[in-house]
DNA sequence: GAAAGATCGTAGGGAGCCCCAACGATTTTC
DNA sequence: GAAAATCGTTGGGGCTCCCTACGATCTTTC
């Protein structure tokens, strides 16, 4: 054996499994920050796209998201049972859910931006602001080949 | 909104979403690949400390690959029904299973390291070896604070 | 206009990973 | 020797993701 490998474990040189430990721990530092005010990062996650897609239904967000439209309609019942988001058949289409943010929708959304800020900063503590950056560019280049980011597509309009 | 946020989301300039997302495709890579030799990623994982530590208990695997003691059971199971790994217990501590590499485990570890090379060098593609590098010591520095490593306690001994 | 296909919301089951609690057996500590 | 800690095991449960299926609705095609 001429390798100087006495390190814990080759798994650890795996770019997959760093990426699964770094996200595990990102994914408990932010639940935990969430579980304050009784969110989860789903709701959260949720509540964002609310905010910036505007009334949208239910397929977009979880294509947005990556969620499963199955956990997608347990996510807005529970939102829409503490009122942060409204659930209003679409005049359009209606098939669809339109989904809109309420007031206090708004207001929680504030609390678990900041929430889910603060424990971002605390993951990525032991690094400058550039080698955030530099991750964040690293990461979505990896990302990118699943995540088609609602293309404007000519053929739909 | 003077924003100029028209980005999909601000959920993806998070680094603990963006880390989800990333590790959620290695993952699915990883698996996609082992599943060719009927494996698992965490089978795989398991297999590979068991090579570099040697005959080793359950817990010192579980901690060391931050693996839940209840599906340690479930994966050494399968990898001892496999024939890949020998528990035995141990006559030093009778509480433990010494856990080792069976001769055709060694030669199933070298086909599923294999397979893990070429997952993560798909899920990297997008990256040059340099900025792989990059990414690597960037994660580890994210994961160290729960990852011990099995410090020398000078408490201990 | 009618039939075929696609999409939407909802629901079912299940796999894989993670966390918490408990138990008998065994070892260590005091 | 008694108490505490550890080991392997089992239990339950939560979260993410995948597959299937259904009725209702919209779109496409004939």
């Amino acid at each position: 054996m001429s390798e100087t490998t006495r390190a814990p474990a080759r798994i650890r040189s795996l770019p997959s499994w760093l990426l699964g430990r770094a996200a595990a721990r990102g994914h408990r530092l932010v639940a935990e920050a969430l579980a304050q005010v009784g969110m989860r990062m789903m709701h959260h996650a949720v509540l964002s796209a609310v905010a910036e897609l505007g009334p949208v239904s239910q397929a977009e967000l979880g294509r947005s998201l990556s969620i499963d439209p199955k956990d997608m309609v347990a996510i807005l019942n529970d939102l829409q049972n503490d009122g942060l988001v409204t659930r209003a058949p679409d005049a359009k289409d209606r098939r669809k859910n339109a989904i809109a943010l309420s007031p206090s929708g708004k207001r929680r959304l504030i609390q678990t931006e900041r929430l889910g800020r603060e424990a971002n900063d605390e993951l990525t503590a032991a690094l400058t602001p550039a080698e955030r950056t530099q991750l964040m560019g690293l990461l979505v280049r990896i990302v990118q080949p699943e995540e088609p980011c609602v293309e404007t597509d000519p053929s739909s309009e």
